[in-house]
DNA sequence: TTGACATATGTCGATAAGGGAATATATATT
DNA sequence: AATATATATTCCCTTATCGACATATGTCAA
């Protein structure tokens, strides 16, 4: 058996740095196939590949506008990516993360009222 | 060129699900090859190729005892993936994710002053 | 209708993945 | 030394990836 396609889940679809950049590219709003071909050195069939992938995991959602395709960030669907992440987040050091602990304790206090 | 290696990043390594499966093993603490395979349904060389694979991007460590290999978690090397997730937060919903909102706001504060 | 523009899809080649089975290596035991 | 145990490595096979290039599809404009 080979590698499992990165359409399967999210996990595989964001392995590909390529499409991580498309989705930080898609950060800072609604853009058209065109400008992510521009803001990133990539063809254009790329591209659409790419978006298809991210579209196919539910990471992307398209609305037509004339010509043009207009792709947009779906966050909710990192969820999975998150969840599986946030066991290991204990682990880390630092202010910021003692905070994060400091929250799970919250969560659970209050998941158990 | 194919899909970059799974060896490169920490991303492409934990595309695999019995890669994962195996990290989530490890939560527990120190484990031998044999308990890996017990716990999980994986063959025994499977799991020590997918061990090799986690070792090289450094998201597993390694200690002799004897005949057996202990590995543990390294968690810090789960650092990019938190990293590159943590722009997308801010997206998310519900009492949690609002409080993480609140983290961030207060690092920011804290760090320019 | 014809042509330009925007995007999607198909094909091909090179590369590598992951599993199974067999085997190598290292360590303990007798 | 011989054997058993624990783990790593190698080889083979099937399958899917990603990129390049070519082409199809869809939409607007003259």
């Amino acid at each position: 058996m080979a590698r499992s396609s990165t359409t399967s889940d999210v996990f595989n679809a964001i392995a590909e740095t390529h499409r991580r950049e498309i989705l930080d590219v898609l950060i800072t709003g609604e853009k058209a196939v065109g400008a992510i071909v521009n803001d990133l050195s990539m063809s254009q069939p790329q591209v659409s590949k790419h978006l298809r992938v991210l579209s196919d995991v539910g990471l992307v959602k398209c609305r037509r506008d004339g010509r043009r395709r207009l792709y947009r960030l779906n966050h909710e669907h990192l969820r999975p990516l998150h969840d599986w992440l946030e066991q290991y987040e204990q682990f880390w050091n630092g202010r910021l993360d003692r905070m994060d602990d400091y929250l799970s304790d919250l969560q659970r206090k209050e998941s158990t009222q």
